[in-house]
RNA sequence: GCCGCGGUGGCGGAAUUGGUAUACGCGUUGGACUUAAAAUCCAAUGGGAGCAAUCCCGUGAGAGUUCGAGUCUCUCCCGCGGCACCA
């Protein structure tokens, strides 16, 4: 396309002066209220920046640059999180050590940020692979590990094959790795965690109160998953001689193991306990070793765990699955409600790690447990009906209508009383003595209490397994001594930096189990020799605090001064993807808890406000990837359109939160506006004469008010007019704009500044300068480039080297806009009859009801249509709309 | 399966509290300029009927509330996203 500014020459001289002019730097002893505006920081992957990121980062922009403008101290970081498994496997691939493409690829990404014109502080630059970061992120192991919650245990954890690392919870997706997509196996292994779940509650319930998108919320509430329910224990008697002898006294070894013989369950509905016709353990579950002595078929129920533990996290969740398992012959429960004596199963539909691993089964009112029972051929035991719903009203019906309205319901009762259907809702209890009659509802409390259970609420959260065998991380700050066993390294220590020397093929172990620098060490407590821990933490450790970091990136005493936290958190405004709804986010929300709690912070909640990105597809709306070659470099789009062009059009192509397919033609719209508003201006700076000439001349005439300082006009009063009119357009404009910014509205308020242009340009009116410079200021956040360019270019028409020309544009004060002038003196009246559209009217604002009604009735249209019948009704909206109703 | 979000022209999308549906952009068509093309500018552009004035139909489908529904209520269909044997 022909252009007629050049926006390579002219977005590179303002980058690089901005850059000088340091114009972005937050200030720590402003007085001005502070704003924090943060982005996500991004992976400095080797494939450079996205459109995605594109998106996002221009909304925070164009936020941070109109709230510099309204006179906040504006805190607006970037950086990077450096640690990760890509830089390593490309090592492991090519030899090229991680810190060398790391620092490559950062060097890239602000490369490429600074050509996009974005205005972040890197005077506060965060690299979570610097020691004098990672420094931190270990000192916060060591907080966590002093307060109990950071612990070391062995478990089933998730193990990825292909990674040769273990993976929290959070990076499991759908039994696949996230990263790679192979099959994640479980594995019994000694690992470090975060004590997430000790906040559970808290995380939970503040989530409600916060500015958050509805989606967000949903996915955090789900992972956290809060049900409220009891512990129930089931006795599991000797034999069956003690439970039919209610009087013998049990020999001491048979009441040692009585008493250690319960199987404890979690149930949220207590008030189905009756209809508990046997128990179902994990295969993991602890007691079944217990009973090994009792149960008859040993080889068999071995056999089972022995199946069940090789199985992958994939083959083990699949619900399409038919579900297994096998009795415990000889071992039976008593159901502590009705005494009778219930089996005990093994099925690996039963998870350990949630509750106690172990359920009690009630086939008639639950799906799987349903299902369980009718493949093994289980006893089935209803105990709750559906109450029927009475929406009608009974006086008004006789009784044999009565009958035949609930006898679908009486069918339904049928079935399920003989186990033919589930019926896992909740209704009025039966079969269950003494409560028979009560609702579910009141039922779970009394019936927990006739058993002595416990009331329990239970999370489907786990603890933040954060062990990663892997190098390219922060150690974790952890000497083992055979004396004095695990030993915190002293904070004097910080940071234990990553040695150089390793080899970077993974083997299962850590590459730094292998560095002879640094596993060999004295033990900080007796100075035996020792060796330190050779894993590395969860990049989403260091990602867990980065934001506090940037209040006071380069202290080096502590992890941050209180009182620039204190001065610049928390955060405002934090926009990024969906994916990190239940990963990133929740770490960081509990590491913010946790500082609260050790008393480094007064707050709890890090992100007051919170936006996700959609994302961008591409122009044949699939996802954009290598593999279908449809990818959008921005490098190549900020090369041919511009930076305001890609920035300007990506704001415009959609609500921010929605996704959006890419469209070349789209970018050239946003391009031709641009040009519009570059010619426009420059045209008035060539007949400046004119303007002014036909300026003074209107304001010697009639200029409606003068106190508008309205300059313009062509020829004639109706000219003056118009021009009154782009004044009315332009505080339109200013209103609409600042109203979008604020509600991250980009593209209606993109839209509006099309519509202003439109106005001046289409119908050749006549701008003022003053109209002209508030048109540009309210441009700038979108298009900084050709703004500021536009805005210097008057400086060369004024004498006055002291003008605010010479000055940055963003160094100037947003625009107010003036009530007075975004109310239009005429209004276009909509008139309806019986509410069809027939007509609309021009009318002075304000105009009263009876004034319009003899208007209306008298037009030519409206008497067609109310001649000679009788008007019902006449609503009168003011200012907006009448409807007649004849 | 459960939960959440959404469905508006040829396309991306606008539409305060229920008050002129389709703003703005793209595309398309016609015109101006040009030897010609591109670019630019102007005009038209939801569908249908009509010479026209004008009329009828239109926000996934159906019903309801209302003077009036894209917006509120109910039922259903479709798409996207999250969680998923969580007891």
């Amino acid at each position: 396309m022909t252009t007629f500014y050049d926006h390579q020459k002219l977005e590179q001289k303002w980058q690089k002066k901005w850059q000088k002019e340091k114009l972005n730097l937050a200030d720590d002893k402003s007085k001005k209220p502070k704003k924090y505006v943060l982005d996500m920081y991004p992976y400095p992957s080797g494939e450079g920046l996205h459109v995605g990121h594109v998106e996002s980062y221009t909304a925070t922009d164009i936020i941070s640059r109109y709230l510099r403008m309204k006179g906040y101290n504006v805190l607006y970081p970037q950086g990077f999180d450096a640690f990760g498994l890509p830089a390593e496997n490309y090592a492991i691939k090519t030899g090229v050590h991680p810190a060398e493409t790391t620092r490559q690829a950062i060097k890239n990404f602000k490369c490429q940020l600074n050509s996009l014109g974005m205005s972040y502080d890197w005077s506060r630059e965060v690299v979570t692979s610097d020691p004098n970061y990672y420094q931190w992120t270990q000192w916060l192991f060591l907080q966590l590990y002093k307060k109990g919650l950071a612990y070391k245990k062995k478990a089933p954890v998730n193990w990825c094959e292909s990674c040769q690392t273990v993976l929290a919870n959070e990076q499991v997706v759908n039994g696949l790795c996230e990263r790679c997509e192979s099959e994640v196996v479980q594995k019994d292994l000694e690992q470090w965690f975060f004590k997430v779940t000790a906040y559970a509650e808290e995380l939970l319930n503040k989530i409600e109160e916060m500015d958050w998108p509805e989606p967000l919320k949903h996915a955090q509430k789900n992972w956290i998953g809060r049900s409220e329910g009891a512990l129930i224990k089931f006795q599991i008697p000797n034999s069956k001689s003690q439970i039919n002898s209610k009087f013998k006294i049990p020999t001491c070894r048979q009441a040692r193991q009585n008493s250690k013989h319960f199987i404890e369950v979690f149930t949220t509905r207590p008030d189905t306990l009756f209809g508990a016709t046997y128990l179902v353990a994990a295969p993991e579950h602890p007691l079944i070793e217990d009973l090994k002595l009792k149960t008859e078929n040993w080889s068999e129920v071995k056999k089972y765990i022995q199946k069940s533990k090789t199985k992958s996290q994939l083959e083990r969740t699949d619900l399409a699955k038919e579900k297994t398992g096998v009795e415990l012959k000889g071992v039976k429960a008593i159901n502590p409600a009705n005494k009778k004596e219930i089996p005990v199963w093994i099925a690996d539909y039963v998870m350990m790690g949630y509750g106690t691993g172990a359920i009690m089964a009630v086939p008639a009112h639950d799906e799987r447990d349903w299902e369980f029972a009718k493949k093994y051929n289980l006893k089935i035991f209803c105990v709750i009906e559906p109450e029927i719903s009475m929406d009608f009203d009974p006086s008004k019906i006789t009784p044999k209508q009565f009958f035949k309205s609930i006898e679908p319901y009486q069918e339904e009762r049928e079935k399920i009383r003989r186990g033919e259907i589930v019926f896992s809702g909740e209704g009025i209890i039966i079969n269950s003595e003494k409560f028979n009659g009560l609702k579910s509802e009141q039922a779970r409390d009394k019936i927990t209490k006739f058993v002595k259970g416990q009331k329990q609420t239970q999370y489907k959260i786990r603890d933040w397994l954060i062990s990663r065998q892997r190098y390219w991380g922060a150690p974790i700050p952890i000497i083992y001594c055979d004396k004095c066993g695990i030993v915190p390294v002293p904070e004097k220590d910080l940071p234990v930096k990553l040695p150089q020397d390793v080899d970077f093929k993974p083997t299962g172990e850590s590459p730094l189990a292998l560095s002879k620098t640094f596993h060999k060490v004295k033990c900080p407590k007796c100075g035996a020799s020792a060796r330190r821990e050779s894993d590395t933490m969860d990049t989403f450790v260091c990602s867990s605090w980065y934001f506090l970091r940037y209040a006071d990136p380069k202290n080096q005493k502590e992890i941050f001064s209180k009182k620039l936290i204190k001065k610049w958190l928390p955060v405002d405004l934090y926009i990024g993807g969906m994916e990190h709804a239940v990963g990133h986010l929740i770490y960081a929300r509990f590491v913010t808890k946790v500082l609260r709690d050790l008393g480094y912070l007064d707050f709890g909640e890090p992100f007051l406000k919170i936006r996700n990105q959609g994302i961008i597809l591409a122009e044949d709306s699939r996802k954009m990837s290598k593999r279908w070659g449809n990818v959008i470099n921005p490098d190549d789009v900020v090369e041919e359109y511009g930076a305001d062009a890609l920035r300007m059009y990506e704001m415009f192509m959609g609500p921010l939160e929605d996704a959006k397919p890419w469209s070349q033609n789209g970018i050239i719209g946003i391009r031709r506006f641009l040009e519009k508003v570059y010619k426009y201006i420059t045209r008035y700076k060539e007949q400046p004469t004119r303007f002014d000439r036909e300026a003074r001349r209107a304001s010697n005439k009639q200029i409606p008010n003068p106190t508008l300082d309205l300059i313009g006009g062509q020829t004639n009063s109706k000219l003056q007019n118009s021009n009154f009119e782009v004044e009315r357009q332009l505080h339109k404009t200013i209103k609409k704009v600042t109203k979008d910014i604020e509600s991250l509205h980009f593209n209606t308020a993109v839209s509006a500044m099309m519509i202003f242009i439109n106005e001046v340009t289409g119908n050749q009116k006549l701008a003022t300068k003053e109209i002209i410079e508030k048109f540009l200021i309210t441009l700038s956040p979108f298009a900084p480039h050709l703004s500021e360019e536009l805005w210097s270019s008057f400086a060369k028409a004024s004498e006055d080297k002291e003008s605010k020309y010479h000055s940055s544009i963003f160094n100037q004060q947003w625009p107010e806009y003036d009530k007075k002038l975004v109310v239009d003196e005429e209004v276009t009246i909509a008139i309806q009859i019986n509410g069809k559209l027939r007509e609309t009217i021009k009318v002075a604002r304000g105009i009263g009801e009876k004034d319009l009604k003899l208007k209306i009735e008298n037009l030519d249209k409206i008497q067609k249509y109310i001649e000679g019948k009788e008007v019902k009704k006449f609503i009168y909206i003011k200012d907006k709309l009448v409807n007649i109703v004849v």
